[in-house]
DNA sequence: ATGAAAGCGCTAACAA
DNA sequence: TTGTTAGCGCTTTCAT
């Protein structure tokens, strides 16, 4: 009875197909161990009253004896709830992406569930493997930083009951929860600063176009510019990709010219990092606001407009584990205000 | 037969605990929707062979029409894999920690295995529960940056089969492969360059002594001071937590009194970020040269050990996969050299 | 080419 | 207090 080795082969039962986890331990061997029941066991490893200390305390010996540890696949196969949620975002690496994943880690904890989160690579296709993918795990939620602009491939799981939030982005063509940062009024309240410094040639230089808060930022832009009655030249505004290359020869072109401009609106902190660095080689002192803060920016004298990407996962969070919670009300899209941060980089006037 | 709706509830069997996942379809109901037999929906859906393109055509169908997706955790349970792999680390909102885990992200996606990450907050129990928590789940391998000092609790989950790698900083107690960074001889070159510029009286601001990393970083301190013949006031080192307001005042304090240091060896980018700030309002230049490269470093012109955190997480993850591969060598030790990059707050000189 | 039956490790329901 | 049974949704085996 007290055997602790277990059968190589289930006599008479067609046996695995591999010799699976080094054959882990299960509850089933726990329990012969322990000259137990099997549910007596799952009691135990569950912490629900009914077993006596004398009985618990044996359980608890083979458990260890066996190195035991619960299998959670079976666990959730049974329950139905995984315990998890998941995370698409667009590159773990991006410092902005980081804080964010750590603020839903934390409230992904508090009720006790785990994060699993992947990067998209801002790969539309990616996006959707990757989201697909988390519901085949049956995360109980997705949290999803969209890189595509059509999410109808997550209706069926929707329906199906994976509690879904957008941040940072909207979805497109479905109807969800969304957190987002002001973006239009950031970059608004950013182009306004700058004007009022006293500029008048302003660029924009920001991602591409079919990225929302790009899009967003240069209606800001926009917004402000035609606020203040000033005209913009087409030149000025440059969209595309983040890569260093792309900004920096941006940059050069806006710097470029007989009229180049006296200022620069960075549309997020990739931008504003690349356009820091080539405007540190420039002769001309040129005024600068960038969307998104950075690390040491302060030391830099850099204005931007910050946005807080904590309480951007956290507020996304919060809202996911209200709906697993079971609150049903109508999709709600939250807008999280942005700061102007004035360092020094966005006061300086134009030349004169 | 072709009938779309599912009976609410299996006549004569003990229904489920709950409406699961707003009931999901399953390969039961693909196959009653298809008018086949389950295994052929699995087939389809494994895209295993056998299956005529008729047949396959209304299996598709009917997985289009239910919304089906293929529930990976029955599939784990009876395969016994279930690629993916776990990453314990100290904090995703460190910038050094995104770029290792998204390394590592990509490396396990050439693997087809997803990655689960989650932060220790520096906490050994933490760390303990989180690693566990991802064994239970079944991770196939687990790649840990360690917390704590004594990972014996990994033993039997080890034993069991799981891969597991460590990086960053050694495991405590237990034999098994190991990553690091050249921390003693990183440090030790850059203080050594320090000491080449002129620098006699040199302190090293660091981490708190259990983790690894700080001690072996002193430790090339020490190495370095000693190569010169230098000896060292005990008031010059100063370990502890990297939190600003400690560092702040450990960076005050060996610029304080009669005979303050000319130079600072910061042991960690935290460190590093937080005695810039200090030095930014010190009326004498004071030289530094920090551990782990930090983004705009080169605008600030700070002198840095540059490690590759990327590298550390891709070497860490192809041990990971070779070894679940089949691989079964002695567990391995690697270091990754690190390179001093000068970038000016390393040379100035002493004052006259 | 296709399907029926067993069982992966666990928990829910119901005895005993 | 404890054990027995059924079955979660899938894959495997073996028959047809």
């Amino acid at each position: 009875m007290a055997d602790s080795t277990r059968p190589p082969t289930p006599p008479g039962s067609p046996r695995g197909p591999e010799p699976r986890y080094g054959n882990r331990p299960t509850m089933k061997d726990v329990a012969a161990r322990a000259g137990v029941g099997l549910k007596t066991v799952s009691r135990v490893v569950n912490g629900e009253p009914g077993v006596t200390p004398d009985t618990e305390r044996r359980v608890q010996e083979a458990i260890e004896s066996l190195g035991f540890r619960r299998n959670d696949s079976a666990r959730v196969l049974r329950k139905g709830r995984t315990a998890s949620i998941g995370l698409v975002l667009e590159d773990l690496a991006d410092p902005f992406y980081g804080p964010l994943s750590r603020a839903v880690e934390e409230v992904a904890r508090a009720h006790g569930a785990l994060l699993i989160n992947g990067s998209s690579a801002e790969d539309p296709e990616r996006e959707q493997e990757l989201a697909l993918a988390l519901c085949a795990r049956r995360v109980d939620g997705l949290i999803v930083i969209p890189a595509g602009d059509d999410h109808r491939y997550l209706e069926p799981e929707m329906k199906a009951g994976v509690a879904t939030v957008f941040v940072d982005r909207p979805p497109g063509r479905i109807e969800a929860d969304v957190v987002l940062s002001d973006s239009f009024g950031g970059a608004r309240a950013g182009v306004a600063h700058l004007i009022a410094h006293g500029h008048r040639r302003i660029a924009f230089i920001g991602d591409q176009p079919r990225i929302h808060t790009a899009v967003e930022r240069l209606r800001g832009y926009r917004a402000a510019m035609e606020d203040a009655g000033l005209v913009i030249d087409d030149s000025w505004v440059a969209l595309g990709s983040t890569a260093p290359e792309r900004v920096q020869e941006a940059v050069k072109s806006v710097l470029a010219g007989p009229e180049p401009v006296t200022a620069i609106f960075a549309g997020n902190n990739r931008v504003t990092v690349t356009a820091v660095r080539v405007l540190a080689g420039h002769d001309q002192r040129v005024a600068l606001v960038g969307f998104d803060d950075i690390e040491l920016a302060d030391l830099l004298g850099i204005t931007v407009i910050a946005q807080d990407a904590a309480a951007l996962g956290r507020t996304a969070a919060e809202r996911l584990f209200r709906r697993l919670d079971g609150v049903n009300d109508e999709p709600s899209q939250v807008a999280l205000e942005t700061v102007l941060v004035p360092r020094g980089s966005g006061e300086i006037p134009p030349p004169s």
